[in-house]
DNA sequence: GTCAAGTAAATTGTCGACAGTCGCCAGATC
DNA sequence: GATCTGGCGACTGTCGACAATTTACTTGAC
């Protein structure tokens, strides 16, 4: 990167074009839970609520549609997605699938920044854990996921990444439905020591197993919550 | 299904959107050849071909974005997305990890019906090796991607599917830019009979390395295709 | 002949408006 | 009373036009 012939030293100011800009807000409202699963998102209010007009609207809606977090009915508009406790199953099954095989190629032909990256992305963690009442639940879950983006991205296939990150905005999804995992903020960051030290070790088969291990903690404490959820909905 | 009361024994007309049908032509247009990789896609022209306004051609180009037919650059368009031999190789290594996670659940908790799709599927790709001068290239290989996709679809993943089909249409793609791949359209078909023989027997090992054996051959020769042209083209 | 700047053309980005479709509810029908 | 029919309201689907940006071209200087 930064191959451009000498800099001013201004970062290229983020002429994010107003789809993304738009995506990107409603993609935070999604969620935080400002709207709830299942809500019909109106083109028209969301149009006129963020100043727009509907064609941006539209696009960044088929865009949200794309990577899991609304559902799109012919003639009827966008919906946002409802997540069921099995259908997180599956998430959490594919992330398995995916990651495991980052792991896989992360060692056979992984760098040294790589594992830096790993650690540095586990110390903020901490560091988030450690903000007290300026403590952000949603700020942690990303910087959970980001770590777990490093890791795809260091494998050195696009492709898994590209993968990953369809279902990364889901997962965010999940846990910010359900709330809290864990009762302390550093369990989160503690529970990913043992794929970096694996990872460190050149341990493939470790590795793999702690990272399964991982995901399949998480995944019992998301679709447990979110079946007390259903229970308690349909009583 | 089938819950309500006294059906008149009309199908549901497929009311197939405008935007779907855009998509599927440029999906088409694109995985034929006709419009060749790297070239630029205007929206006004193919909106002037079609007979339609930007909106829906716009639409249509996202939906062909996120499934890795075209690429966007903001302010600039769509653009025929072009594949580097070595992008197909981490497409197929993708396919790989997909497909045999597909593999282990389907054995594990597969159906008799799922099998007989399948063996079926191979049957089509005989009839169409075997129509002679009425044979079509372009309709085998959707019919090979066929295959896979029954059997991923047989894991009872959702999820699983959904990552497939991103990655189906590409490679599709990849296969009709280097042309054919066998001198004997036969061999496509005999190609997928070991993965369904170790699939009845329910030997998983042996049903994966068939999986992975018989991807990894065609990775070979498209990717060894692609490279001669590639070079051809810098020469 | 090469490069630079400035301008014109073409293309994308966004908008507001109209047509088409769906869901709901009142009224009619059996 | 339950079911069907028709109209009303609200929304999506599509369009053509204008604004903003990029690209191509022209012109001029060195």
């Amino acid at each position: 990167m930064s191959n451009e012939s000498r800099s001013s030293g201004f970062e290229p100011l983020a002429r994010e074009g107003l789809v993304e800009r738009v995506a990107n807000l409603l993609s935070t409202a999604i969620v935080t839970g400002r709207l709830s699963p299942g809500a019909r998102l109106s083109e028209s209010v969301v149009a006129r609520d963020l100043g727009v007009s509907r064609a941006p609207v539209r696009e960044a809606a088929r865009l949200l549609e794309s990577s899991g977090l609304l559902t799109y009915l012919p003639n009827r508009g966008f919906f946002v997605r409802q997540i069921s406790a099995d259908a997180l199953d599956d998430l959490y099954e594919l992330r398995v699938v995916i990651e495991s095989a980052a792991v896989r190629r992360l060692i056979r032909n992984g760098t040294g920044t790589a594992l830096k990256q790993l650690a540095d992305q586990i110390d903020e963690l901490y560091r988030i854990a450690n903000m007290g009442d300026a403590f952000d639940m949603l700020t942690q879950v990303q910087a959970d996921m980001q770590f777990h983006r490093l890791l795809v991205a260091a494998s050195g296939n696009p492709k898994l990444l590209q993968v990953f990150e369809q279902i990364a905005t889901e997962t965010e999804f999940s846990i910010m439905i359900v709330g809290q995992l864990y009762d302390d903020p550093h369990r989160i960051a503690e529970t990913h020591l043992p794929i970096l030290d694996a990872l460190r070790a050149g341990d493939e088969t470790a590795a793999v197993e702690a990272l399964r291990f991982h995901i399949v903690v998480a995944q019992k404490l998301v679709t447990r919550k979110l079946r007390e959820q259903e229970e308690e909905q349909s009583a």
